[in-house]
This record gives C-alpha cells, structure tokens and sequence, in this order.
DNA sequence: TTTTTCACG
DNA sequence: ACGTACGTGAAAAAG
C-alpha cells in the first residue's frame, strides 16, 4: 500500500537564530566592511536544515522593530531591552533581503512577536496535516512541541553545528513536564531573558516539582494549602497577579489574526541569480558551491556572444565599426591572453555585436594589434579593464579615449580587493557572471582555449560586454563623486607613466649582490653556532614558536606579555630583553640578517632579467590611501635604515653612461596637514625653518629654537609622526616607549600650540561620521566604515583612518602628479634620461650624464609645483652611481 | 591559507 | 572595560 508522503515545513525564528549567529560566529566583514558573520551563521543553520529536512515551504519570522504588547508590559517592570549591538543591527535587513532574493518569505507583523506568529502558523500547520519543524535559539518555544511539532534547537559544538531536537516526549525527559506544562513552569520560575518576572523565591527545582503535581498555575492555586515548603506556599500566595500575569507573558500565543498564504511559503529556487550576486558581494565563498552556474546566466545575452576565427569575418566586425565610428560611441576591448601569447580580442560594440576574435591563421597577433591601434585614432570611447599590461599590444602614446574600468572602480570603492570584469559587473550592471575562478579553477586557460568550448567563449566575450555595457554607469559615478576630474587628469595618465617605468626597470649589478649575500650567509653561520651553544641546543631560530619556547620556558625570560597564538617575540619586546641574557642581541641580529638574506639578497636576485635589470610591477589599484604600490619585487622597501641593511643599494646602479638622480620630498605629509589644516603657526613654522622636528620642540615644550635638547626635538618628531597617523595616546605611548598618560600631555601640548590642527582632526571625523568617506585635497574618496561600528577598536581604528587618509592619499595624488609631468618632460625633450622608481615620497631617475643639470632642474621644479600650497614642497635632489649614493 | 615578523614611506 | 599608532609586500612557519 502507498502512503502518501506528509508534507513538511519549516518555520524561522529569524531574530532568535541571527542573534545566536552573531554570538557563535567571530566578527567576519566582507571587503566593503559589511559585517557579515550572523548572516552566514543564519544561512548555514538553515542550508543544514534545509538539506536535511528538504521541506515543501519555508517561512521566517521575525519581530518588528516597535515595541509590542508584551514588551510593554513587562518594561514596566525591568526598564528598556538591552540593545543589540550595532554589527548585528546593520546585519538584519541586509538579512531580509538575503532571504527575498532566494524567494524566502518572511513574516513580520506590528504588533505581534515572533515567537507568536510562528505559534500561529506552527498550530494552523499541524491542524492541517503538516509536519512542522520550527528552528529557534530560545526555549521558550518548547511549548509548542508536540507529535507533529518540532522544536529544534541549533547548538554551535566544536567541529560544526549541531541541533536539539524536540517532540513532546523529549521535552517531558529533558524538562520533567508537558510541553504545555512548560509555560506555567516559565510563569512560576521566571526567565530574566525573555522578561518574564515569575513568582520571587520560586526557582527551577520548586516551580518544577509544583507543575509536575498540579499541572497547572491555576490549579496550584486551587490547592494552595497542600503546598510546600512553606517557603513557597508563601511565596505564592502573596505573588498571585505577578504569577498569573507571567503566565500570559510566558503564553505563546496561537491564534494570531495574520494571513498566512501556504503556497507563499512554497520552497522554489532559492539558488537563484539575485542570490548568487547577493552571496557573492557579501563573499560567502563556501556557500557558492551551491549554485549551478547554468543559473547565473544572463537575460539569454550569450546568444549574441560570437567566436571569430576567419579573417574575413573579422574585418567586417571592425570596418563596421571603423566606418560607422563616432564620438557618441563605445566599444568594450579587452586582450585575452595566456603568458606572452595571445588568445585573442575580446570586442563589443553594441548589444548585440559581441565577439571573441581568435587568434587563428590568417587573424594574427599583429593584425589584432593592428586593427585595436585603428580604433585608437577614433573618437570611440574605448573601455577595457587593466590597461597597463595590455599597453604591450596597443604600443600607443597616451590617448585620452581609453578608459581603464578597474581604475575607475577602484577610486569608487578602494576597499575592494580585485577588480575583474564578474567584480564591476555585479557593482555597476547588477549582473552575476562567473568569474574566470568559477569557470576554469585551477585550470590553466591555455588548455581550455583549444576547442570550442562554450565556456571559454563565454568567458572571452562576457570580458568586453560588461566593458562595454559598464562604461556610463562607471563614469556617471565618478562624475557623481566628483571624482572625474581626479580620473582623468591624474589616473588614467599614470597608467603610461607606469607602464614606462616598469618596461625600464632598474638595472642590478648581479655580481655584487650575490657577494652580498655570500657575506651575509657567514655571518647567519656564526650566530646560528653562537645562539645554539649559548642556549645549549638546536632548534629553528626563525620559528616564532619554538622562539618563544626557548626565550620564555627554558631561559625563563620575562615574557613581555602579549600572546594570541604564543609569546611574542617581535623586535620590541626582545629589544627589552638584551639585558636579560646576551643570546637576545644575537638573535636580532640574526633576524636581521636572515631577512636581508632571503627578503633581499636571495629575494631580489630571481628577479634579475637577461638584461640586467629588474621589472618589478607597480599597483595603482591596491592601497586604500591612494598609494601605489610595488610587487615582484617589492621595490619601494629596499633597507636603509640600518647601515647593513642599506649597503645593499649599492647593488643598484645606473647604466653605463648614466647616473642616478634621487629627488626626495621634504615632510610631504606634514607639510600637507599645514596647508590643509591652515594652522597659521604651523604654516609660519614651514616657510621659515627648515628643521621642523626642531621647531615643533621648541615650540611646544617653551624652549627657544637653539637650547632644543635632542630628546626634545625627537620627541617632538613622533609626536609629528603621531598626528599623521591619526593620534592616539595609546599608540604615541608605545611609540615613544613612555606611559599613556605622558603621551596624552605631550599631545595636548602640540594641540595647544597649533590649535587650527586639532580643529582640522576634528573635523575630519566628524564629516567622516557624516559622509562615511573622507577626502583627499584632490577629491579622492576613502569610504570608512568602522566609523560606524559599535565596536571601540573599531571605531578608533576608523578615526585615525578618518585622520591620516586625507593626509597620506594627498601626499599621494601629489607625488603622482609630479611623476606623470616628469616622465612626460623628459620624453618630449626626446632625453635619455628616464623615470624608474617611486617610493612614495621620493623619485628615482636614471639620467644621461650629459643631462644631470637640466633632468635635476626638471625633476625639482615639476615636483615642487605639482600641488599649489600655502607653503613651498621642499624638494632635495642628489646624484649617485648608485642608490647607496644618491640617497 | 593564515600568522608572525620585519623591510620601507 | 576595551587594547592600536597610518599605508604597504615578502618570507617562513604553522595550521
């Protein structure tokens, strides 16, 4: 006989399980700083559940935000709720609409709680034949079980969640009573964390054993006089409201007058686009596997998609275009590649001209490259994403129709940390395309390329589509912004400027580098022998851990405290131990040479090219300040500091023929603040000193300029360093090695002195609270979300954020500017001399003998006149054979 | 993959 | 009570 198979629902207590999410899982924020931990702690609750269970409907309630019935009636005994803290409040309609894109429905009705609207559907559910599973993180609800009603309860273990369960039969062994017995127990014992009062002096034990006999409140009153001890019966008789009316708070009520429609909660594709996009933009990696991609496809576009592998074909797709060009027009072109080969053009055109054109016998890499620099002597606007290392192919001067869509996302949102086409897609077009980690994994493109493969031709052609289709929106937003301007004067010019200096690199003398770390292998021999026999055995000296073992355990040092995974062993805390025990002295140094041996020595050589040079890349497109940074390698982080560390420059030289000129910004950040803070003294103190650690000492601690002890003027000098960074007594105490609360009486002294500076700090907090971005001097954006956390570190984190950005982000647009003119400078004068490094606050130049006075002269004037400031940029320029030298 | 440490501005 | 100076990248160890 076939029995038809029951069907099952699912009910939410949204609020109750968000808030245990929050609480099990530790703060987790995605890339734009929206945290995120209580959602994904909700959705694997209920994807767990889900998979379990696969019930016919799903529904989830939660409560509404003004206080209701109950609530009322008991803030008249316990005063307001505790609040929920902002990372979680933040969280909650973000939750909402998680659940509508995947088609959830939710319950919310003013006026009713949670609690009762799931009782209602619960009941109604179970009268109509279902079964009910009703998830929550509060036992109140326990009432409800039943045959047909599931209470289960979700517990974060070690190793994963795991989920209570109960029908009536497990709440009477759990509890001792009925489910319906359990709200009179609640009405008598009380629960301080659902605000109900129960009865004084009757706790868990008494309230138990009274139930369990008399079944009910009312019935316990009927026969009062039975009961004991006296304690309680006194208890009792003088609590009767109280426990009647905790009765009707502990009630979850069943008959609430909502309309609740079954087939609304019918389960249907909850892995659909919206939800994909919404998972991917809260960056819920693990629960991405869910998803076919079949269903992130869109709107049927791929129709359109085209590979070209015939020549003939493919001039008609670009004279179409050539012939038809005009300045109202735009095309999406993006170069597919595979290491130095050439896969092919990725081009759109219009909504339905998208094309993958293959490299592929009579289509060349040249003809592509041919045709692509056809395009740039059109008015269309051309828009690609990552220009820089495409400027291979499109070997052209600077052209202002070239758009550079990461760039653009970029300075709309800095905090994000890629910026591939399935990025601006889902930012700009509110679109979800697999993203080339979603298609090929781990797969090399190369291999996929071969035949056709659908994918790879969706892939190729999705590349200049979303070009093509994000170009408005994208430079709508930066006009919006105000941002424009900084696109398109600063920028997009700088991705040339860049591109040169990378193709230059900087010219190594390989030799000598090698000898360099020959020395320093012998000197990491030497202590390596020293420290083991100092402490009498061997063990890996660079592992942290085993470190601290040694240092803290066998030679009983006093720990410096700090500790998450260990002791710490930072340079800091051994720096106050060399007093200690002579083997601490050894080990920093050993540290250091150890580092300059694999960061630098070792590190540097595999990067030396056949030309002698090294290539390293720089970033416009990473650091949230507006700096640039440099990888592979990390070029901006050669030592100088140490004199061992700083020899090491002396390995980067000059061609033959060529010197060094290094031009270095005077206090570019400090001088920045002046200008903009418009301190009149501070700015007075720039145009007549030029010591300014110097003339901060005496001006804060009273001293006249020449009886400034050195302790003072470095003092002076971090206190400087401080305000950049965003003061805070905390950190200039640890900076300065002195207490908090000198620390804050050398800061009130600075403010004194230059009161228009605190002024400016202020105030750009307080519009960082408002806006939720700072600016820079040139109208770059830093968005800060921290500013609104609830969290103090946060939030201090963001203040000091809120203080330094505009700071370090318009010492940024400064530098580059400079770079952008310089580099230009010397190409239009047709020099040899040439732009090859920047390191923040400083410019490398790699000039023709016969050109040192005229590149000095160009380098300083267009570095000193890149920003028009209220005092002069200070500008020191010096000349090496090589980078030891020149610095 | 994450953590710790340390190199630079 | 909280527990950090701002911005980066690389190497090595550990999970």
């Amino acid at each position: 006989m076939r029995r038809r198979k029951v069907k099952k629902i699912v009910l939410i207590d949204g609020h109750s399980i968000l808030n245990r999410a929050f609480y099990a899982i530790p703060d987790l924020t995605n890339s734009e700083g929206i945290h995120t931990n209580a959602i994904l702690g909700f959705l694997n609750i209920m994807f767990k559940i889900l998979d379990e269970e696969k019930p016919e409907y799903l529904t989830v309630a939660f409560d509404v935000h003004q206080p209701t019935f109950r609530h009322e009636m008991f803030e008249q005994y316990k005063g307001t709720r505790k609040s929920m803290p902002e990372e979680l409040r933040e969280q909650v309609p973000l939750m909402k609409e998680v659940l509508k894109a995947m088609g959830i429905t939710i319950m919310e009705k003013p006026g009713y709680e949670a609690d009762d609207v799931l009782g209602t559907i619960a009941k109604t559910s179970e009268q109509k034949g279902y079964q009910v599973s009703l998830v929550s993180g509060d036992r109140d609800l326990l009432q409800l079980a039943s045959e047909n009603i599931k209470i289960r309860i979700p517990k974060t273990k070690k190793g994963g969640t795991e989920i209570e369960n109960y029908n009536t039969q497990d709440v009477i062994e759990t509890y001792g009573v009925t489910p319906k017995q359990f709200i009179d127990l609640k009405g008598l014992m009380g629960d301080t964390s659902d605000n109900i009062p129960g009865v004084p002096g009757i706790g868990e034990k008494t309230a138990g054993k009274i139930i369990s006999t008399y079944d009910s409140i009312e019935n316990a009153y009927e026969h009062l006089e039975e009961i004991g001890p006296a304690k309680a019966k006194e208890a009792l008789r003088n609590n009767h409201d109280l426990a009647i009316l905790s009765k009707t708070l502990a009630t979850i009520k069943t008959d609430c007058d909502i309309e609740f429609h079954l087939e609304d909660a019918l389960v249907g594709n909850l892995y659909n686009e919206g939800a994909y996009s919404f998972f991917k933009r809260l960056e819920f990696k693990s629960l991405l596997n869910r998803f076919q991609l079949e269903v992130t496809h869109y709107e049927g576009i791929e129709e359109y998609f085209k590979v070209l592998n015939d020549l003939e074909q493919a001039e008609m797709v670009f004279n179409k275009l050539l012939k038809s060009a005009s300045g109202h027009m735009t095309a999406g072109l993006q170069f597919i590649t595979a290491g130095d080969k050439i896969l092919g053009l990725s081009l759109t055109y219009s909504d339905k001209d998208i094309y993958f054109i293959k490299v592929e016998g009579f289509i060349t890499e040249e003809y592509l490259k041919d045709k692509v620099c056809n395009l740039l002597d059109t008015p269309i606007s051309l828009a690609t994403i990552n220009l820089k290392p495409q400027l291979d192919y499109i070997r052209a001067a600077e052209k202002s129709n070239v758009f550079d869509e990461g760039i653009a996302a970029y300075l709309l949102n800095p905090l994000n940390s890629t910026y591939y086409y399935d990025d601006i897609a889902r930012d700009y077009l509110k679109m979800t395309i697999p993203s080339m980690n979603d298609l090929f994994g781990k797969n090399d493109i190369a291999n996929l390329s071969s035949e056709n493969d659908k994918e790879f031709r969706n892939y190729c052609c999705y590349q200049s589509y979303v070009c093509y289709k994000a170009y408005e929106p994208l430079v709508d937003a930066l006009k919006n912004t105000d941002m424009y301007q900084l696109f398109v004067t600063i920028e997009m010019p700088l991705v040339y400027t860049l591109y040169d200096m990378e193709l230059r690199g900087i010219h190594i003398n390989r030799e000598e580098l090698k000898k360099y770390g020959e020395k320093l292998a012998v000197g990491i021999a030497d202590l390596e022998t020293k420290i083991y026999h100092l402490v009498g055995e061997e063990f890996n000296i660079n592992s942290p851990k085993q470190l601290g073992v040694i240092l803290f355990e066998k030679l009983r040092l006093p720990f410096g405290k700090k500790t998450k995974t260990g002791y710490s062993t930072s340079a800091d805390i051994l720096d106050k131990l060399v007093q200690e025990h002579p083997v601490v002295s050894m080990i920093l140094e050993y540290r250091q040479l150890t580092k300059l041996k694999s960061t630098y020595a070792d590190g540097l050589a595999t990067y030396i090219g056949n030309d002698e040079r090294i290539h390293g890349k720089f970033h416009q497109t990473i650091a949230a300040t507006g700096r640039i940074s440099s990888t592979e390698p990390n070029l901006q982080n050669i030592p100088i500091r140490m004199e061992l560390g700083r020899e090491i420059r002396k390995v980067f030289i000059p061609e033959d023929g060529y010197i060094f000129l290094d031009a270095d910004y005077s206090q570019i950040e400090l001088r920045v603040l002046a200008h903009m803070s418009e301190d009149e003294r501070l700015i007075a103190a720039y145009r007549e000193a030029q010591d300014i650690h110097r003339i901060t000492a005496s001006q804060v601690f009273h001293t006249p300029l020449d009886e400034v002890t050195p302790l003072q003027r470095s003092n002076a000098k971090a206190v400087n360093f401080g305000i950049v960074y965003g003061i805070s007594s905390f950190g200039l105490g640890q900076g300065l090695n002195i207490s908090r609360k000198e620390a804050e009486d050398y800061i009130n002294r600075y403010f004194e002195t230059y009161p228009r500076v605190k002024q400016y700090l202020d105030d750009l907090v307080l519009n960082g609270k408002k806006n939720g971005y700072v600016t820079t001097l040139f109208g770059r954006r830093r968005p800060i979300p921290e500013l609104s956390s609830s969290n103090f570190m946060q939030r201090s984190f963001g203040e000091r954020v809120a203080m330094n950005s505009p700071i370090q982000g318009t010492a940024a647009d400064i530098i580059k500017i400079a770079m952008i003119r310089v580099n230009e400078r010397l190409k239009e004068l047709k020099l040899r001399s040439r732009l090859i490094l920047q390191i923040h606050d400083e410019l490398l130049i790699e000039a023709h003998k016969e050109e040192i006075e005229e590149v000095s002269s160009i380098l300083k004037e267009e570095m000193q006149k890149a920003a028009n400031m209220s005092i002069p940029l200070e500008v020191e320029v010096k000349t090496g054979t090589n980078w030891y030298e020149a610095k």
